[in-house]
DNA sequence: TATTGTTATACTCTATAACTATA
DNA sequence: TATAGTTATAGAGTATAACAATA
């Protein structure tokens, strides 16, 4: 209840964020750090009309020509339904098409128009500076290092 | 396109997750991770009946009695008029209470009952242990380095 | 005038059940 | 029977405008 006990020894390894026992967890600066870093990005991308989803959508249709839909939600785990009104968008924009599979008359193949294409290079340039601005100011060692923690993270979770 | 450059010369410093150029960023690991790591938690605080949210709520007004919901909003970075049902629920749930305070008969004091401080007791020890699951992979270095990269980040990105 | 808490509202993201057409 | 894409829907989480009571 008081922590006159950490504060004592100087300037910790910067401690403090919001001045609670929540401070103690990683658990929630990686939520707060995550939300700030998915509000610059998504400012970013909104300078060419794309979310998050959206761009994440899009940039994987154009380095995987000929993905069905069930195989791109596996891949960046959105769930059927929810990629449906996303493709809807993209392929109304003239961003992408679902072409029907000879082979198998259920699925589609996507893929993306040159205008798509277009975008979707685009969109990694505005994300590669987002990252360099958000991520820029971690040394090359650090930022190697988070990817890595991240990654196990990521793992340990089970994402 | 092809990703044979980095992949020659062994195992890399985990560079694959979901196999796309996504990979190159830290800010999609970053979202990726923060969700997983949320949905641990979450399932976790569901035993014992807590949201993230509720759980946040709970811990830094038991932590400090008498704060005001304006400044509640600010530390956790809610919003004011989505505290409201947080609180509703907390209060209904004989957690927590809202006193008029004598000098400001705009505001509340607020504060937590036995029950509410046993609780947030119990939700501290619940995250605790989620901690120790998702990050206890991590050696000492490495999740000190995580926490301090995760605060400048969160800075870089205004958050 | 400004601030505290509130109401109403809306938009995004995510999750699930159930349908259709194919296999 | 199972799978691909779809529809409908519901629940979180988050954001903003506007109001009443009080400062």
């Amino acid at each position: 209840m008081d922590n006159i006990s950490q504060s004592i020894g100087g300037p910790p390894d910067g401690a403090e964020a919001t001045g609670t026992v929540l401070d103690e967890f990683v658990s929630y600066g990686l939520r707060r750090a995550s939300n700030a870093v998915q509000s610059d990005l998504a400012r970013a991308l909104r300078d060419i009309d794309l979310r998050l989803v959206t761009m994440s959508v899009l940039v994987v249709i154009a380095e995987n020509p000929g993905l069905r839909q069930s195989q791109l939600s596996d891949i960046l785990s959105i769930e059927r339904p929810n990629l449906v009104s996303i493709l809807d968008e993209l392929e109304s924009r003239s961003l992408m098409s679902r072409t029907r599979v000879p082979t198998d008359r259920r699925a589609y193949a996507l893929s993306v128009t040159e205008e798509g294409q277009a975008l979707a290079d685009r969109a990694l340039e505005v994300t590669r500076e987002h990252e360099e601005r958000v991520f820029g100011g971690l040394d090359a060692a650090t930022r190697r290092l988070l990817r890595t923690a991240i990654l196990q993270v990521r793992f340990a979770a089970g994402g």
